[in-house]
DNA sequence: GATATAAAAGAAATCGATTTCATAAGAGTC
DNA sequence: GACTCTTATGAAATCGATTTCTTTTATATC
């Protein structure tokens, strides 16, 4: 019920409660005789520090804020994995979101942060629809730096990666190898700029190229992680099928490639896969997946560093923007197409 | 700086704190023109709920505490999508903490819980060195429910599964087929429950057989997702090698086939493996992955909604134990051992 | 030992929403 | 219109740590 208070210890000891928030927080300020007594009362009366109570004092809260899409994806795991060795030391209590891409959820969330006043938050990306309330955020003294991408308001702080060049040398490869019929199989399109860039990146390249875009071939999946079964369906009934098929990610990868086999199409002899973000079992499917590997952890390492240092007028500061470098891992699963007659294509 | 207050909406809008309160909680409670008045003040002033200040006022956070190994291993990345999952309406904010197997920092994240005075906590179990504190949390009327395991504290709330029968189940059917020399690569001992109960199931598994227990081939790994290199290595050095390895979950497996193969032995052909969680992509591994399919989705929601069900009263009540079913699913990666001469043993 | 300076400790206001208890205003009944 | 019974609202205390400003005590210097 009625918990020890400082005031109380400070009865206790002797001292006044200033006194014994001195000792909780800077004991160098305090005789150290009184630092005993006062730790001693402590102990005996099993005090118990109040962090609501103190953070509700300090009109800010020591908790950061972290918003994925679903920590189910390896991908934002291990960005979690990140940002938690970043708050090691200093252990700041650490509020997860999730937004399962529905920007409805994400606003929620973002609420949350601002009605919690939080010491800042880490966003890996946000729906452009809600610019406004991340632009509320950093009004509201609330520091958020995007990770997984590089937002277009040149004021937001970031640590991200260049969705745009990884998709491109992506395509760049399958060029290389000789396909022109790439299917793509990208993350919702409406509430991620990620995927946008993307997207333009699939469109540049084959313009680059000279090949027409055809919306058939650009598949939209929703907030699901396994589109296999609806992105092959849709896939092997055009008129022409394409002869290789990147996709967002490795788990949706593995779910195309999952459904491709279930109808007899082989991978990479019939059809080529690539995916994206390098799960740490891709190198173990089969075939072994092509992907992007992308730095998952280091950005959140990093975000979260870049949050912590961040100073308390962080807005009058340029933004710190940094983007990590991608790395395109070639492995089994993208081979050169097959004619329609069934021989090796020759680029 | 000074943002709007529920004190100065109330100024505003011509009428008390009170009822700004009770507007923004019991609008029923409130006549309607007054209602439409405070929320017209709310709009134009921009009103910013502060929940820092509630918590503090009702003595209680309205967020709730996670705490898992680690959100890089897949099966508690989905515990914790159910956990989401279950948060989902009430959208109660959530604070997640990772213990990496590590007893101090898992102390660090109860302390941070009970500080915070959460509304309640979920472990993916925890280390039986810590028991005191989640007791003292119960004492302090937040409500522990304990994931993945069933605690021996008979007081504690629990929605597990049965570390002990899976792994029984899991031997018995690698001795159905053949094997007797079986190692295991299991998690870090000392540290969690779960790990003592499965390698009780294993000695008991052996003595059920005949087979006498053999230290050197039980490995605990750190709290290290891939010790495969470390765990091949000594076992492969034995006098006699094992038939067939279990591992403790479907990421160590990998990272044992992986190892394996990388030193020419093949799998299931020379030796069999058999993992734990069923990890979504287990079934497109080469080989497809023999493993005991854990509920992990299920276990996060089930016990988060025991958590949010759970009267203001729950230490008076008996606690709700609930275990769930695993299955075990056989697939190509375990296969009758092989003896000395190369021909097929038969059981 | 007097004075200047630094170190240690205290008094009291403060943060912003909640909540209890009391009061006022309507609604209904005879 | 007097009465009771709801329904709506207000006044004021409260939660517990922090912090500013002030005062007291210790230390150093001449």
């Amino acid at each position: 019920m009625s918990s020890i208070t400082v005031q109380k210890v400070a009865k206790l000891a002797g001292v006044s409660a200033a006194t014994v928030s001195r000792c909780l927080h800077s004991p160098h300020l305090v005789r150290e005789a009184t630092l005993q007594k006062v730790r001693q009362v402590m102990r005996e009366n099993n005090y118990i520090y109040n962090i609501m109570a103190a953070d509700f004092s300090r009109r800010r809260s020591s908790a950061v804020g972290v918003i994925i899409p679903t920590p189910a994806a390896s991908a934002f795991a291990q960005t979690l994995v990140g940002i938690q060795e970043a708050t090691f030391e200093r252990n700041a209590p650490l509020f997860v979101g999730s937004t399962h891409y529905r920007p409805e959820l994400e606003r929620g969330l973002l609420r949350q942060c601002l009605e919690h006043r939080l010491g800042g938050v880490l966003m890996a990306g946000f729906d452009p629809s809600n610019a406004d309330l991340v632009r509320e955020l950093q009004a509201n003294g609330i520091a958020c730096v995007i990770l997984w991408e590089k937002p277009d308001d040149p004021l937001l702080h970031c640590v991200g990666i260049d969705n745009y060049q990884s998709v491109r040398n992506a395509l760049d490869y399958l060029f290389s190898i000789g396909h022109r019929r790439i299917a793509a199989v990208l993350g919702p399109l409406e509430t991620s700029n990620r995927t946008r860039h993307r997207l333009q990146a699939y469109r540049d390249a084959l313009e680059s190229r000279g090949i027409p875009y055809d919306p058939e071939l650009v598949l939209f999946k929703g907030p699901f992680l396994l589109p296999g079964k609806e992105a092959v369906t849709r896939l092997l009934s055009l008129r022409e099928a394409p002869t290789a098929i990147f996709a967002g990610s490795d788990l949706t990868a593995v779910s195309i490639i999952s459904e491709l086999k279930g109808r007899g199409v082989r991978v990479p002899e019939d059809i080529s896969i690539c995916g994206f973000d390098d799960n740490e079992v891709s190198a173990y499917l089969t075939p072994p997946l092509t992907s992007v590997r992308v730095p998952s952890a280091k950005m959140g390492r990093l975000g979260m560093s870049f949050l912590l240092e961040l100073p308390a007028d962080f807005d009058r500061l340029p933004p710190r923007r940094l983007l990590l470098d991608t790395e395109f891992v070639i492995r089994r699963s993208c081979a050169p197409p097959v004619d329609g007659t069934g021989a090796p294509f020759q680029s």
